[in-house]
DNA sequence: ATAGGGTTAG
């Protein structure tokens, strides 16, 4: 994009005197206005008593108008096009409009145009035309303001500075973004937080860890700012061990260090811990508000624990939107269906009123459990009773739906009739459906569509190339292995996680680095022939012809969660829970042999996979083999 | 009137 500032006027001094008007009583109602109409009404109001040129009166019309929700740019335009001298507080006011809007283009021409009637940029004016350049990564644009920062004298403003900083790190300029963090004289903890955050987001975790250390007056934005760098790049081990660190410096955990604790408590699957930040929670004075109990009852359900969800869920004394829906998402996943639509009907009956959300985690329940009729009527009755429009997500539900259930040809059509055009979510629903029922040649078609969307996505290649396998095409296995390797993509390596005693252990398939590898392999062996004489047969789904006949080992046998559940049936006491965490979805044969591990060994085995929960116990399983 | 950190599906 061609760089939209060409004009940079000198500045002269403001011209127009400011008019004092006391506050009138239509500039006081304008406060309080709450939509389009009622704020004409004041306007009118307004301009009776002769204020339409004024800047003071028609600013606050206008920042109404361009930055609040219900508001109406446009009009705004109208009323900025009548004025004769707007000054500085409305052309930002219009600005925060357009970056409101997310209108790169706008936003600068609306700064230019001020420049160009010499009208004096302040220090609000400089933040928000910086976050406009981040747009669309206008890198030309951002640098010639960073030029005007510092010539309109705002090269020391905090403000300004930490916008700078935030920007050049959108454009993945770090060495920009030091160099204006370096060249403040007083960081605050916005400028800690933006450092820290942004290399953690780029993937620089040792560059984000030097800028935390280097801290020597570390507040607990700051720790927060390196935990969750250290979550968001899955390095759960390390932001464990910084939280450590933090509590033997006597740090008091605020909210957003509870909450980031908790989602990687969450992501590993590890309830011991979880359970103990809940507690830090209630002893300290934390506020409890609706966003760190939706992240608790999330903790709950992913680690397994649906029934502490729930009570946790029942106890809160105020449930907003989010508590609702996680606790409906968190039913969803446990293939409660049934009851997941009785936590909608109970929403309703408390006047709660469900919304977006809440239909794609109750459509995802249905898709979970094989409710296909609910699962369609739901589908109409969010619009009917509720008027909300189903959008791409429920779609991918409904697509889900239909398709676990075999019904391929509906959800194609499904597909084919929606309002817009089927995102990659949508046609990976489709195409995971393909693989439960082996459909080749539609799976075909839509695992080329899906791989070409999302190239680097590894489980798409593998998933098409198990497909072909088992329909005996292994040229063309070979061409999609092929493929992955020419373009770099690299398999996500499977592992599953078991938590005893506080401590989570990892496995990977095959893997031998464990210290107790010898033992665990031992038990392993041990429990196959159990199963074996309970009619354990190893299942590859039709792909073991591909490896190699000599391989003395059938590979099946170590996948990581069979690993993992030997390694838990040795370290626990007879009848103790067994929780899995996997980072990839359980396959059939560990589904099967899992069954039978619990009848065998009368164990209840909980597994919870990319996408969904398996609880295992006599033999059973939860998903009722629909997964 | 300005900025940074947390949750909700597959």
């Amino acid at each position: 994009m061609a760089p939209i500032l060409h004009v940079i006027p000198t500045p002269q001094s403001p011209a127009s005197p400011k008019t004092t008007n006391t506050l009138s009583t239509p500039l006081r109602g304008l406060e309080s206005c709450s939509t389009m109409s009622e704020l004409k009404q004041f306007q009118a109001q307004i301009i009776k008593l002769g204020l339409s040129c004024d800047n003071d009166a028609m600013g606050r019309v206008i920042k109404f108008c361009a930055t609040f929700e219900s508001g109406d740019l446009n009009y705004a335009l109208q009323v900025f096009h009548k004025l004769p001298n707007p000054d500085t507080f409305i052309y930002n006011t219009i600005i925060r409009g357009y970056l409101q809007s997310q209108l790169l283009k706008e936003s600068l021409l609306f700064y230019s145009h001020m420049l160009e009637r010499s009208v004096r940029p302040n220090n609000f004016t400089f933040p928000l035309v910086i976050r406009a350049c981040c747009i669309d990564n206008a890198v030309e644009e951002g640098k010639q303001i960073h030029g005007h920062v510092i010539k309109f004298g705002f090269g020391f403003d905090k403000f300004s500075q930490n916008n700078l900083i935030h920007m050049y790190v959108n454009f993945h300029f770090l060495e920009e973004a030091m160099m204006v963090f370096d060249s403040m004289y007083e960081k605050d903890d916005v400028s800690w937080t933006t450092l820290i955050s942004g290399f953690a987001q780029l993937g620089y975790l040792a560059e984000a860890f030097r800028v935390f250390d280097s801290n020597s007056e570390k507040s607990s934005v700051c720790w927060n700012a390196m935990i969750s760098a250290y979550v968001h790049n899955n390095q759960f081990h390390q932001a464990f061990a910084l939280f450590e660190r933090m509590m033997s410096e006597d740090v008091v955990i605020d909210n957003f260090i509870a909450a980031s604790m908790l989602s990687a408590c969450t992501r590993l699957g590890a309830l011991k811990q979880g359970e103990w930040i809940v507690e830090q929670v209630k002893k300290s004075r934390i506020d409890l508000d609706s966003k760190l109990a939706t992240t608790i009852i999330d903790m709950y359900s992913k680690c397994g624990c649906l029934d502490k969800a729930l009570q946790f869920f029942k106890g809160l004394p105020r449930k907003g939107i989010s508590s609702w829906n996680c606790m409906i998402g968190g039913l969803a996943m446990h293939g409660k269906g049934e009851a997941a639509i009785e936590l909608l009907k109970e929403m309703e009956s408390k006047k709660v009123a469900p919304d977006y959300i809440t239909f794609v985690n109750l459509l995802s329940a249905c898709a979970h459990s094989g409710l296909i009729e609910e699962g369609k009527y739901y589908f109409h009755y969010m619009k009917e009773a509720y008027g909300i429009e189903p959008g791409m997500e429920h779609y991918g539900c409904l697509v889900d739906l239909l398709g676990r259930a075999g019904l391929l040809e509906e959800a194609r059509k499904i597909i084919k009739e929606m309002p817009m055009s089927a995102d990659v979510g949508v046609l990976g629903a489709l195409f995971g459906a393909c693989r439960i029922h082996k459909n080749i040649e539609l799976g075909e078609i839509i695992g080329k569509q899906v791989i070409e969307l999302e190239p680097q996505n590894s489980g798409r290649y593998v998933l098409l190339a198990n497909l072909y396998a088992y329909a005996g095409r292994w040229e063309d296995v070979a061409n999609i292995r092929k493929l992955m390797n020419d373009r770099g993509v690299k398999k996500v390596p499977g592992f599953s996680v078991v938590e005893l005693e506080g401590v989570v252990s990892e496995f990977i398939a095959g893997g031998r680095t464990h210290p107790q590898a010898k033992e665990i392999y031992a038990k392993v062996n041990e429990i196959l022939d159990c199963i074996k004489s309970a009619g354990y047969v190893p299942d590859s789904d039709g792909l073991q012809q591909d490896i190699d006949e000599e391989e003395r080992e059938n590979p099946l046998y170590y996948h990581s969660e069979k690993l993992a559940i030997a390694f838990g049936l040795l370290k626990t006491k007879p009848g103790a829970v067994l929780r899995i965490t996997k980072n990839l979805r359980v396959c059939k044969d560990c589904h099967q042999a899992s069954k039978l591990i619990s009848k065998v060994y009368d164990r209840e085995i909980i597994v919870r996979d990319r996408n969904r929960f398996h609880h295992f116990k006599d033999g059973e399983c939860s998903c009722k083999d629909y997964w």
